[in-house]
DNA sequence: CGACTTTCCTACACCGGCGTAACAAAGTCA
DNA sequence: TGACTTTGTTACGCCGGTGTAGGAAAGTCG
């Protein structure tokens, strides 16, 4: 097999271990026996532990970068941000129904990961909540809203919910499925005054 | 040393560890460093590792359902909803400055964790959950709000909030202090129609 | 075919945590 | 003082993960 291929296969079995045994017990030994070859095949594809994660990391947060891209407000929204923000979230949390195993990564977070990997993740939410900060202020000015509202935590507060309403889709599908998060979010915008 | 006090000594040594090098670096060896002694010392106080974290959690689950009591609406909250979740919050938040290491246990999630004390936590957290539902739905009559309101999905809401709440005064208290995300809270609370 | 490269395995030395047995030191009390 | 308990230590064997060296097997190309 080839080192690109192994790579990826790699990955693959990365997230099984880590969905099926936490964090702990992704080791270069348990990815070896994962895909049924020995530690030397898992070196020659990665230098180590660390490398493993480095790539699973930048894998899924080219994956995530997508997902907020195509939720960002578009010309069919400019008029109406209460939209912009429903739609978000729905594209969102279906995106987390369509890849649950990758999500995991991000949302129930990694500790014992390196250092440096925490930082980009934690780095990456912060442009997320900058994103929903502008957005936030759009709405407010478009729309109206609480005067006085602190933005900024209102920013991190709807990416709280968000990523809340993404671990509930997590651990419970069928309870929580995208239509009713949705849904929530739509009468939560709708009952916020406009002035 | 008396085996009570020794055991005392080791969990906040091991919040210690926990603290500075994470939950993985927390282990029968590192505890035993940590309080200058050797392992079977350690051996002595606790069976293994998982007793440990048992005991660990055990400690701060006590504190933390004393917090969730002393939070809970008392009579003069009767007339005023928002009153007492704006309170709720401000008893949680000033919890989390006074014992920051404390609660970094249950606000930064413990993966690697023995399962068994995974779904303890988890439990809890539900329990909050249902406690905050309780508490919307006697809001919702008492005050009014949104119709058709997702309970569930708003006291998750609430959780998660109040959650990254605690998370933010972690990370960095003077950015984000008690008094300004009680602030928050209560402009929320008065944004939300009462019919 | 034969030389060469790629892919993989076996085998090793090493490390660090685990858990226990056996024993030493110090305090307690009849 | 001498027996007993409590508290601690040293020292061992075990396990499982790490990283690497050396060589087998299979595929590739002149």
């Amino acid at each position: 097999m080839a080192v690109e291929d192994r790579r990826e296969q790699l990955l693959d079995a990365a997230l099984d271990v880590i969905a099926r045994d936490g964090w702990q017990a992704l080791t270069m030994e348990a990815l070896a026996r994962e895909v049924d070859v020995t530690r030397p095949v898992v070196y020659s594809a990665f230098r180590d532990l660390s490398a493993v994660l480095a790539s699973l990391f930048r894998r899924q947060e080219e994956r995530a970068r997508s997902v907020v891209e195509s939720s960002l407000p578009t010309m069919e929204d400019l008029d109406d941000p209460d939209a912009a923000l429903v739609r978000a979230v729905g594209r969102f949390v279906e995106a987390v129904a369509d890849d649950p195993r990758g999500w995991r990564l991000v949302l129930l977070p990694p500790d014992g990961t390196p250092a440096a990997i925490r930082h980009i993740v934690e780095q990456n939410r912060q442009q997320y909540a900058d994103r929903i900060t502008e957005l936030v202020s759009w709405g407010l000015e478009r729309r109206g809203g609480p005067s006085g509202l602190d933005v900024e935590l209102a920013a991190r507060s709807i990416l709280a919910i968000i990523e809340e309403a993404g671990r509930l889709l997590l651990v419970d599908p069928d309870r929580y499925s995208p239509q009713r998060l949705e849904d929530f979010v739509r009468t939560i915008m709708g009952a916020l005054t406009r002035e």
